[in-house]
DNA sequence: AGAAGTGATGCATTTTTTGCACCACTCTAG
DNA sequence: CTAGAGTGGTGCAAAAAATGCATCACTTCT
């Protein structure tokens, strides 16, 4: 779009941290894309970037100029997906952030529906911690996120929710396996694997351990589900997940059993979108089918 | 702003229906406005006018992006105006469109009162009906309304609420200027003006009328309540009017009493905005103080 | 049938943008 | 302390883009 030129040549500076750096990625002259910022920022009326030393900052001024553009392209997005959609197009292109729980089933089964009978529409799935899906969603990098018990911030507007209690996972042989729920501090005295601090399941299980005396000690910390999948079976230890994230069929030689209420608050998986935002059609009827498939999983 | 120049033009070429009068209107050539046309139409993927054979019209993508366009400028405006707020500029524009009983004494005063802390802002203000101010929100022509008894369409976003009582206007030698309260069919029996079907006073009183065997018999109709508040002293008749848009003072000769509540309901003067709209500083500033002076009355 | 509208288009002209060379300046490495 | 490699900023000529003019094809109303 031509009349947000001025826009990409803003953020390639923003991006690049210096005017010649980014004329460069821009295949540009350095001295056109200055002159370029210097006559916007004299229409925009204030000066947007800090001219520094080593090269250029967005000043106050320029983030919520930036933050304006992005809701602008995103918005104009919106309006071009609408006007394909009234002229009987079908198509679009929708973006999510999601936690990775739901990367090996949920998500690949839920586009895969949706493409049935939407085959113009595409997607780009990213994965994100919570922090990061919501801070895709601020900046416009993504329409949608879809994350276990996000931090919440302002501007993350809850579409749908779906209570997921934390299910521990281990071979069918483990001491453990046999029991039909358990409480937390049985887990704690095998050998288990955590994730990250940055994930929800990880919260869920400090807040829980900081009310008792046992506390986690985990033999393996790693930021992958799969792989903490795939250790148990190796260490015969236990790993902690949501069940949205697993699929285990009768004779995988794995199990997961609940975790105790009691001990460990069932967490929220979250369907989000940027606050007040209007999202395009496609999104939107995204978002309406994965709820319906959210509350038929609650 | 330069990079909506664009948008300049195709709302140029809207209001004047042809491209050869918008080119006329903008100082331009129409070869040089009409591939400006072409070539947004070609960027944006779609086309935005159709061509009649008597000019052009917006076809219904076309309305979809002027109304993103309009949503566009108006939040760069409040970008700009943050922008110099934050540099402690303290100025801005508020553009304000309300229902002609404040425009005597409310509006000035407030207008007045506000600009004494605040120099730098400037004001517009629009006399507009009910109907005429809503639509003026959703095209961003005014960052506020201030309107009695709206019809309250999906885009006005109520930010005070005043109730407001119908008063009987009218000279104090008149038959009825004796008593304290007014029963509606006692007015009716003597000479009245009304507004026109347009205002809410109206609106009001033809509800109530409605009820009761009594119909409205207005020896004149009007549309300025400026008009009708004169008139009454000629004939000696008797007209309406709400209190905020009233101010008399003992030797005036004239007297206004509230209508029974039993026969007419108090109306509600509302403060509104565009809904989900983010006003720039000054106006959201200026939003608070009327707020607050809105309250004293109530 | 003709006049007066309309939008579209080829071509020369004007305006704007860009690229190049260079300046003034600040840091950093030797 | 100096030399070099960065940075943003600027004058001037070349390239690119937008504009104006003349004209076409078409519809509607007189």
């Amino acid at each position: 779009m031509k009349h947000l030129q001025d826009f990409a040549y803003i953020e390639a500076v923003m991006q690049a941290g210096s005017i010649r750096k980014a004329a460069d990625d821009m295949n540009i002259t350095a001295s056109a894309l200055n002159r370029r910022i210097q006559r916007f920022e004299e229409e925009f009326g204030s000066e947007i970037f800090e001219r520094l030393p080593r090269g250029v900052r967005l000043n106050p001024a320029g983030e919520m100029l930036v933050q304006h553009f992005r809701a602008q392209v995103s918005d104009l997005r919106r309006v071009q997906s609408q006007v394909a959609d009234l002229s009987g197009i079908r198509r679009g292109h929708v973006s999510v952030a999601c936690s990775q729980a739901l990367i090996p089933y949920f998500m690949p089964e839920q586009i895969a529906r949706y493409r049935v009978s939407h085959p113009g529409v595409t997607f780009s799935v990213s994965v994100r911690d919570r922090e990061a899906a919501e801070r895709d969603l601020s900046t416009f990098r993504s329409d949608l996120a879809l994350v276990f018990e996000p931090i919440l911030l302002v501007d993350f507007e809850v579409l749908m929710s779906a209570p997921q209690t934390i299910c521990v996972l281990m071979r069918d042989d483990h001491p453990l396996a046999g029991q039909s729920v358990l409480r937390l501090r049985d887990c704690l005295d095998h050998p288990h694997v955590v994730p990250t601090r940055q994930y929800g399941v990880r919260h869920l299980l400090d807040v829980a351990a900081a009310r008792g005396t046992r506390a986690i000690a985990p033999v393996v910390e790693a930021d992958s589900f799969d792989f903490m999948r795939h250790y148990v079976i190796h260490e015969n230890a236990i790993a902690f997940q949501i069940p949205i994230g697993l699929r285990l069929w009768p004779d995988s030689g794995m199990v997961a059993l609940p975790l105790s209420s009691r001990d460990v608050p069932s967490g929220n998986l979250l369907l989000g979108q940027m606050r007040g935002r209007t999202l395009p059609v496609a999104s939107a009827r995204f978002a309406q089918s994965l709820r319906l498939a959210l509350e038929a999983i609650a």
